[in-house]
DNA sequence: TCCTCGACGATCAGGATTTTCATCGTCGCC
DNA sequence: GGCGACGATGAAAATCCTGATCGTCGAGGA
């Protein structure tokens, strides 16, 4: 499987590379638009992993290029936390998903397989129940409309209960999950982690959607509308 | 590749199973001493995960059991915090590998597979430098014999520029090992993180280990002696 | 039925760790 | 010698974890 990066910064740059070359792909890498556009239209990719923010010929232009050249490859974003807008204009041009920088490794990697796999993937880019929104893109949540200003772990431990609303999730899970460690530990973690989540995001409001399920663990109850 | 995982905490045996299994290996579950010996002698498994702390015979018995019975599969044994001298009486029965509970479920896919391929694998259990000591089993540190303290980034960070002493490391390898993040953020958390570590296991010694390398990175610097 | 007990979960305060931010120092190039 | 980039440092702030204590639910017995 052969990709493309277009990426500037360097220290980036070949940190993806290198990263993506461990996971046994092969990987070039162009330093500005102009040599990515060139790279993309010549070569015979799988995948492009690209910067928006390029000197020269930025991200939409390297994008616009490579699809009228009529390659459809799929095109992973990569957008600075503050350029929520960028991400809109770029999947309007056609990239099949976004990462917003900084991001971990392992979710970039994630991301190729999936793209790779099933050639497009696009995340939802916002998770509801009841009056409760979860915007994925912009890492932030509101409740009847007020934003709630959540941390890393409790953003987390929301969407992980958010995606699998309904379903009664066992400590030993959420665990697994959250913390990535195995449940042995004599510890209240997350159970003080339930706890911080809920003053934010239940204490004040009505109907209570984070339920506690005796013996089994926890559950984003969706409320029977109609 | 089949597994047997002994575990009387039917939280934990669960996890692991369904970890394993997840991860396409054939498991099997005991759920005390006495079942695990008997399935390990009479099962043809490539592998044991064997919790020390069992109701009955314990982990140390039905290792013994095993390794009398003809069957030398290599076993991976799990012991909590504060048993550390459980450990030494287990790898002296011939267990192949041990992990300190609460464990991440990561670290023990890497441990299995390191196991399954290579047979045994057995970390070293000490990385020196100068007068200096990590002993990865019991997760201590000493200096020219002092005992020093150190929370689990420093000991992580101090862990990597062990593994890799004279070799300079750059803040991006840094940063995706110790914190799985791109780097493309303007923090510092390095240079604190560092700055904490040198403060703690370089300050009040000679020479100093950590070695800043303009423009590249960090090194721990192997003093020539002879 | 009511009461008691035990297990489980909730909650709070304290403390440890980690990150952010602002500022300072230093190295190397011009 | 001055400047600019890079790293070091200190302190404050945010986050997260630990441990102790309290409350509550439900089963089982009186």
């Amino acid at each position: 499987m052969k990709i493309l990066i277009v990426e500037d910064e360097k220290k980036t740059g070949d940190y993806l590379k290198q990263g993506l070359v461990e996971a046994s792909f092969v990987v070039d890498l162009a330093r500005d638009g102009l040599d990515g556009m060139h790279l993309a239209k010549t070569g015979d990719y799988d995948l492009v992993v690209l910067d928006v923010m390029l000197p020269g010929v930025d991200g939409w232009g390297v994008l616009k290029a490579i699809r009228a050249a009529g390659k459809n490859m799929p095109v992973l974003f990569l957008t600075a936390r503050d350029q929520v807008e960028d991400r809109v204009k770029g999947l309007e041009l056609g990239a099949d998903d976004y990462l917003v920088k900084p991001f971990a490794f392992s979710e970039l990697l994630a991301r190729v397989r999936s793209l790779l796999r099933r050639g497009k993937t696009m995340e939802p880019e916002l998770l509801r129940a009841a009056d409760l929104e979860l915007d994925l893109l912009r890492r932030r949540v509101t409740r009847a409309g007020r934003r709630i200003e959540l941390t890393a772990k409790e953003f987390a431990l929301m969407e992980l209960l958010l995606r699998r609303r309904g379903e009664v999730l066992p400590r030993s899970l959420i665990a697994s999950q959250i913390w990535d460690m195995n449940f042995d530990s004599d510890t209240n973690v997350i159970e003080v982690a339930v706890r911080r989540l809920r003053a934010k995001v239940d204490d004040d409001f009505e109907p209570k959607l984070i339920v506690t399920v005796r013996g089994m663990g926890y559950v984003l109850e969706v409320p029977e509308s109609a």
